[in-house]
DNA sequence: TTGCTCCTCACGTCACGTGAGGTGGC
DNA sequence: TTGCTCCTCACGTCACGTGAGGTGGC
């Protein structure tokens, strides 16, 4: 609720970790093999230093991982398309490019996001269908409870 | 459509994996931490050999270990409970259990299934958050498209 | 100064992938 | 008889877990 300071306190990894329910061993992981931005300028032994903004990628990149049950591999695949749709809109706004440019821009967004829905739409139609059948089964169980005296 | 004939044609490892879609080496790999029979009469060298229930088995278990996301050996624990629920009914039908061990039975049941459940609706809500946030950006990359003679 | 968290190797584990080399059924 | 699928080691890989031993900031 406060405005926002001018300078914001630095995190730390356990910090990172408990916020977003890791251990400091994944998020220094995510950094070895590139998910994370991983500090190029740290010298070996000093201690890594987080933003709020890390925070926020970190649990992307988790969440991704968790829901679309797909390698790291993949999710970097897609935290760079969503970069890269971050990018293009500064372009937009900033370079007021041509028409066809404009097109194409849009036109590769669109493609990124449909893609994830398709992956997403395909899970949630299983576990629902998951749930349907767990249901069921709860719903015949407590109805022979009812009918012997539970 | 047909009556089932009396003898059922067995299935190769092969036929198993192109169906559920694995690879062979997953299913022996799944005989070998016992989530499948496995066939304990099986000489060194000899195939092996599946039916349509092994089938059945195997799809559960990919099923519980892509949707819910937990170990192997967690996905063991929950197909165990509900052979244990398949051993209970059968108990129910044949042995005729007095009222209290009935009502153990049922809340034993309803306990596994509601704790399924739980695991279920968790990982749907997230799915469906993750849904509606794509959603809400491909609406706002198709008004820009409009807007820009797509 | 004392804990506490952090650091870097480095080996272990889980869930398989991937050949190497060989045997058995349409 | 010729392919094709199957078999058993056994090493490789991905995504971390888990100490071992040591250094740095409230």
């Amino acid at each position: 609720m406060s405005p926002a300071s001018t300078t914001e306190p630095d995190l730390r990894i356990g910090d990172v970790a408990r916020r977003v329910g890791t251990t400091a061993r994944t998020i220094r992981y995510y950094e070895e093999i590139g998910l994370l931005p991983g500090g190029a300028g740290r010298p070996s032994g000093q201690h890594r230093v987080y933003t709020e903004a890390d925070v926020e990628r970190l649990q992307e990149i988790m969440r991704l991982r968790d829901l679309l049950g797909v390698s790291l591999d993949e999710v970097g695949r897609l935290v760079e398309a969503e970069e890269a749709r971050a990018l293009l809109r500064r372009e937009w706004h900033e370079d007021d490019p041509a028409p066809e440019r404009r097109r194409e821009i849009l036109a590769e967004a669109l493609g990124h996001i449909d893609a994830q829905l398709a992956l997403v739409h395909r899970r949630s139609v299983e576990l629902e269908a998951l749930a349907t059948e767990l249901e069921a089964r709860r719903s015949k169980v407590r109805r022979r409870m009812k009918e012997h005296g539970g």
